[in-house]
DNA sequence: TATCGATTCGTCTAACGGCT
DNA sequence: AGCCGTTAGACGAATCGATA
């Protein structure tokens, strides 16, 4: 059984014809018989009846034409896979928190030193669970997490520690307030993302105690930045998550609990990926890039 | 490992038979 | 008679196995 005798098999069943399926396969009527013979001798049955000059589909030929159908798709997705070894793709996740503007810049940077046509996805995961989830699925090849799940078959590389910030809108009644205390947020409103990760877990814990303090959970971190904006209350997130236009409208603040809280970046690899040398090429353009944005920060 | 002859397979043309 | 599928025989390319 081959794929010329498949494809004719399901060309006969569209054009109901075998001259028809002949000439628009460009081969002669007997090959098609012959083809069509073929895979009634291997399948041990008929695939058409002949009524007069018509012919229709035997029970059997109906059954085998859906296989047919699904060894071509297997078939074309297996040719898929393999032109894509040749032309070499890094499929990268990020973790939600980095902002658009620091992925576009990352990149940027690794497409001008990146030497090979390579094919670049980007996407950005749920959470670090479900990135690291997709890595040890082969669905990415790399992931840029805050929370290291460790697995034999992955390997780890430390980026940079991102620090978490205190964030208020710029009319909120704590905006001028040059250090915040856990006392200045009696009453106030927090607004959440990801409550579930152990990150939020962390500044949860000391949060505990302060007096009617509200908590609105968002689904996204455009959704918390955009109510942080509109005054709506304050809340805590990754440094690196603030779009650089944003900075003129979200106010940072110090708060002590959170030079206690650590966040890393991690990436985070299979370690019988395929393209090792793009994935390592990218971490380190990624840990270049944050080298810079620290020096910046720092002076 | 390279070469050569035998075998197999796929396709072709031409001829044939069945049906409308 | 014309259309359509089947069969027979021929040919070339690919494959296999033996040998140097």
């Amino acid at each position: 059984m081959d794929i010329d005798q498949l494809k004719t098999f399901l060309l006969v069943k569209r054009v109901m014809n075998y001259s028809r399926a002949a000439e628009l396969l460009n081969v002669t009527q007997p090959t098609v018989t012959a083809r069509i013979q073929n895979l009634e001798k291997e399948l041990d049955c008929r695939l058409f009846h002949k009524v007069g000059r018509a012919i229709t589909l035997t029970k059997e030929g109906e059954i085998f034409s859906r296989y047919a159908e699904k060894i071509l798709d297997y078939m074309h997705e297996a040719k898929e896979s393999i032109s894509l070894l040749k032309k070499p793709h890094l499929k990268i996740g990020f973790a939600p928190g980095f902002s658009k503007q620091l992925v576009m810049d990352v990149v940027h940077l690794f497409e001008s030193k990146s030497k090979h046509d390579l094919m670049l996805t980007i996407i950005e995961g749920q959470d670090s669970a479900d990135l690291t989830n997709k890595v040890l699925n082969k669905d990415i090849n790399l992931a840029f997490v805050r929370t290291l799940f460790t697995h034999p078959e992955l390997s780890a590389r430390h980026i940079c520690d991102d620090k978490l910030v205190f964030i208020i809108g710029t009319g909120h009644r704590l905006a001028n307030k040059q250090k915040i205390t856990t006392e200045d947020l009696i009453g106030e409103t927090m607004i959440c993302f990801l409550r579930h990760t152990p990150i939020w877990r962390k500044v949860d814990e000391k949060l505990v105690g302060i007096e009617k303090l509200k908590r609105i959970e968002v689904g996204t971190l455009e959704m918390l930045k955009s109510m942080v904006i509109a005054n709506w209350g304050f809340s805590i997130i990754p440094s690196l998550s603030i779009e650089t236009h944003e900075k003129s409208k979200i106010h940072t603040k110090e708060f002590e609990i959170l030079d206690k809280i650590t966040n890393k970046v991690i990436a985070l690899f299979r370690n019988d990926s395929p393209n090792i040398e793009y994935i390592q090429l990218f971490i380190q353009t990624f840990k270049n890039l944050m080298e810079n944005v620290n020096d910046v920060v720092i002076s």
